[in-house]
DNA sequence: CGCATGTGCGCACAGTGTGCGCTATGCTGG
DNA sequence: CCAGCATAGCGCACACTGTGCGCACATGCG
């Protein structure tokens, strides 16, 4: 008869597991869990073993809910786009104006991209062509304000995809810099700084963007960031409502 | 005296070095070759080892040129950025027509995506934000044509802003797309069938995709991405000329 | 000739994604 | 109440990554 005390030999009477205390794993919890150490600590700090060890968990029993990393990225990327609030397109209030519903949708997909900024850096990875049921819902959500609006089938895409594409590229740089500047632990004032000097450089190099330097100069920069976005919007949406003649 | 054979032995006289028959490894070599592994085998394989494979190099050697991998990826980004064409402001017979100008560098740069897929896998980390000589050159050219045609200095970085913001953001997903069917190395027809009850139940779930589907189907893909590029670019075309005023 | 400078590289370290096969747990049918 | 089975969790291992360190060597300058 061993020694009871003698934990070197794993004996069945020493239970060496206490009974599921955790919550368990499931897909779900993988996935919230990866959303927040992914806005906590950026894309570069993804890894399954990181992401295992807040969830209490090994490594590899991750794999029993998530084929492999891609699949778990996909899964990451329609959970935020869940987050999106396109205003419902059956709801009367909104026929109104098809204009502010997709302004709407625009504003809500650049927020939900700068609140995850790692999205901008995993779209060029995954495009759109996962599809997964929330971004589905979402597209359908803005398709329908644009057949409201006037445009026939396959045009009501085409807007839609000019209008995705623009808010995307705009937010995506936007988010690359903000990714950027967590990196650097600087705040935005130092980072300016610190590059006043290749600025300077460049300017000099290119005359024609001196202005363009000058008049940003001195502004807040984030509200210099969404005028931006603000006024491309606009222009955008400019250039589709003049597909439906005079009146839209 | 050891025997003179003896390999095991590092020794002076067994010159274990041929003198130099490579053209030596160099910082604009690097990158050329860099872009050459992107192209063939996606951003997902280059690894620095790799890489100096293919340059008959030790891999730590290449740290002597480049400070780590994200400044060689900077370095290949602003590369790349080197291949747009986009129309000589100061030619006169560009002076006839902005639009004609900024569409044809519009369409570059969604050229030089699509032949450097990976390209948008990238941006999407590093941003406009590296600002390398190519594209500060290139970024000088497209807001001289704003400013010519009748853009104020702040107005006309805004106008560039929202031109490249759409173009990155359709090509990004056009690039995405393209990079996965290579990775999956089936024909698009092939993938577009094998994906065939997933977007039927997509349809199913989403009714208002339904006729969009159906728009589509059938139709050459490349020649549909084409068309829908040019939908967009139209519109925020329009949309900045209705900035102008009547004669614009 | 001797020395300084800089280039190339082998080694090593910490960390990655993930396949394999073992263990224990909870469920089900008798 | 017990036998058996499906399955969740996990330790180990493999091939691979980016990159710091320090040595060997080539080259250019005195």
């Amino acid at each position: 008869m061993p020694a009871p005390d003698d934990q070197s030999i794993p004996s069945v009477w020493a239970r060496p597991r206490k009974q599921r205390e955790q919550p368990t794993l499931s897909r779900e919890s993988i996935v919230t869990e990866a959303i927040g150490l992914l806005d906590a600590e950026g894309v570069e700090n993804l890894s399954m073993r990181r992401l295992a060890q807040r969830l209490n968990a090994g490594a590899t029993s991750l794999y029993r809910h998530v084929a492999n990393k891609d699949e778990l990225i996909e899964l990451v990327v329609d959970e935020v786009y869940g987050e999106l609030r396109v205003p419902d397109p059956d709801d009367p209030d909104a026929a109104a104006g098809w204009r502010a519903a997709i302004a709407e949708g625009a504003h809500s997909l650049r927020a939900m991209i700068l609140r995850h900024p790692w999205v901008a850096a995993v779209l060029g990875q995954v495009g759109l062509a996962s599809l997964g049921p929330n971004l589905g819902r979402q597209s359908g959500r803005i398709l329908a304000h644009f057949r409201q609006a006037g445009f026939q089938a396959g045009e009501a895409g085409q807007a839609m995809d000019t209008l995705i594409a623009y808010v995307i590229g705009m937010t995506t740089s936007e988010a690359a810099y903000l990714s950027m500047l967590a990196r650097s632990g600087k705040t935005e004032q130092e980072w300016i700084a610190s590059l006043r000097p290749l600025t300077e450089q460049a300017v000099r190099d290119e005359p024609m963007l001196t202005d363009l330097y000058a008049a940003i100069q001195g502004e807040d920069p984030a509200k210099t960031r969404d005028a931006n976005f603000g006024y491309g919007l606009e222009r955008v949406l400019d250039g589709l409502a003049a597909r439906l003649g005079p009146q839209g």
